[in-house]
DNA sequence: ACAAACAGTGTAAGCGCTTACATTATTAGT
DNA sequence: ACTAATAATGTAAGCGCTTACACTGTTTGT
């Protein structure tokens, strides 16, 4: 009769003539190997199809090489063109990438980390600061290395790949008022759960709050749809008091702002200028081209990964 | 002195004086164990901060509850919000997902699948039909439960969770002859590795050849990227002989050729019509708005992760 | 009231791999 | 030529969990 389940190592080592030890070492440590040894292992490993168990090297070696991102949503264009490089540049170094995300919602993410650590996540990418001690405390506890994309606070011990949020938000808004607008509506998305955003409305109120005659009319926070970004338009431009420019916290609600104009027959930029943030290709495509505020997603999604595996290498200091 | 690492079943099986097989049952299949015993255990465990080791659980059940999907790339908006839901869908059932990316090769997809496997994947989606067949014989012989997205073919013995490209550019192709155009160019992916695009091309030259007086002048194949339909568009309408409507494989390609027309002042749709598939987001924001075919996205995430989920609780049939 | 069925728990044998340590064969140093 | 270092391989002890099987005590059926 013949095997019940696939190759092991031992099968390898009797067909090989040489102890399952050493194919081990064959495998993970090549070097460690004399020459001759080595082609005949390969040879045998290549008849027999054999391929390591999983579970077997995991329990063994304690590291899956599997490392966890947990974000909003794929589908913000953002981040998955982020994961994009993230998950390539991980490649690379044969680590794999499970995904998880939150749909906005730190409870969810709480679980979600979890998840990916149970099931043997080395180590951890996350988006953004804003979550509950309770998840940092886990964290710390579980001794995981993690990084933190998307945001970035100078002050923070932990690793960052990410940008200055308030700063870029400062940044548009004093090109807006250099335009001559006075009177300025922001969309943003909901901020209570969402640093981004927070720091993104931040920037824009202190950024207006500094210049004389200038008011910030409004903050609408609202979902990063399409639809929102539409609705929350609407109601701006049927306010008593209108703005001249809306700054839009993401490019998802400024586009959805520009369609709404379309359908009502409003010219922009006439009548009221529109900005975004995060520069995904919708700006580039929506008609009147969006100004934005240029996000350099990729370039973080590639420094996320190097931190990240940075930090799996240095043999995590055990406290 | 204190553990070294982190507690173990034999620790709470110590400390909840029972035996680490109850533990065992009480974490999988807790109606096999006492209510009392189960709240005593449940108690230790949350006492001693234990959480089962994935290694040792594989390695003993030889499940991993991770499935892996290996996609073109999630920076094209359409896979990603598929995986988004795919996502969603098996999380529910508490299994996890690992994805990687092929940017379109083939030689690449199977590097990756070989990766996830590796990996402890115990299932996988993969992204249409167009493979080489040592990568069906290598998924075959390890007898991974598999299922593919975004394509269709009822002839076809495997598990399919997609649409017909071929109706579906019919389709469109179909609408565009009612308008009246006759001389129509086509901007296509590059179809050699890729059973989507070949199928678009086929459905829409069908479609053509079939209308007397319609002639299909050119299909260009090209990236994915807004550039390169920009470019396939402006040597299009450079040709000596113009086409009145121009077929894109997808909306990048279309938003690409809708930008370049508006940099060239060419007015869309009167000097040419344009149309897009896959009805991304993209499609709804551009100016003039985009006629495209719609592609159920969600749903095909939605139907692989229920197609898969259902494959790996059958029991797969060990042939 | 006695056998049969069942519920709850324990015993212990692996699952397939990595790796510290031991062993042997080879080469270098003087 | 003899010891010391080095290279190549083997031995075997786990890693932490699941689960078949065995065991005991309690119901159930008649």
């Amino acid at each position: 009769m013949k095997q019940k389940g696939p190759p092991t190592l031992e099968d390898v080592a009797r067909a090989a003539r040489v102890s399952t030890a050493t194919i081990s070492r064959c495998i993970n440590d090549p070097e460690k190997v004399a020459g001759e040894t080595r082609a005949r292992i390969q040879t045998v490993i290549e008849e027999l199809g054999y391929t390591p168990n999983f579970g077997g090297r995991v329990l063994a070696s304690n590291r899956t090489n599997i490392v966890g991102a947990v974000i909003p949503s794929m589908a913000n264009a953002m981040f998955a063109s982020g994961l994009q490089v993230f998950q390539e540049v991980l490649s690379q170094s044969s680590y794999n990438l499970l995904v998880a995300s939150t749909g906005y919602n730190t409870d969810t993410e709480l679980e979600q980390i979890k998840s990916l650590i149970a099931q043997g996540a080395d180590g951890l990418m996350l988006i953004g600061s804003s979550r509950p001690k309770e998840t940092t405390h886990f964290l710390n506890l579980r001794n995981i290395p993690y990084v933190i994309a998307w945001s970035y606070q100078s002050n923070d011990p932990r690793y960052f790949a990410g940008f200055d949020n308030i700063k870029a938000a400062a940044a548009i808004t004093t090109a807006v008022l250099e335009k001559g607008h006075r009177n300025i509506a922001m969309i943003a998305g909901h901020a209570e759960q969402n640093d981004r955003s927070k720091n993104r409305i931040d920037g824009v109120t202190q950024t207006i709050a500094a210049k004389r005659n200038a008011k910030l009319l409004s903050v609408t926070e609202t979902d990063y749809t399409l639809e929102s970004g539409g609705e929350a338009f609407e109601s701006l431009i049927n306010a008593k008091q209108k703005p001249t420019a809306i700054i839009c916290g993401n490019d998802v609600l400024a586009a959805g702002a520009i369609i709404k104009a379309r359908q009502l027959n409003i010219d922009i930029p006439h009548q009221v200028s529109i900005t975004g943030f995060d520069d995904i290709s919708l700006a580039t495509v929506v008609s009147p081209t969006l100004t934005t505020v240029r996000v350099p997603q990729l370039a973080m999604g590639k420094a996320a990964a190097e931190l990240l595996l940075k930090l799996l290498e240095d043999e995590t200091p055990v406290s």
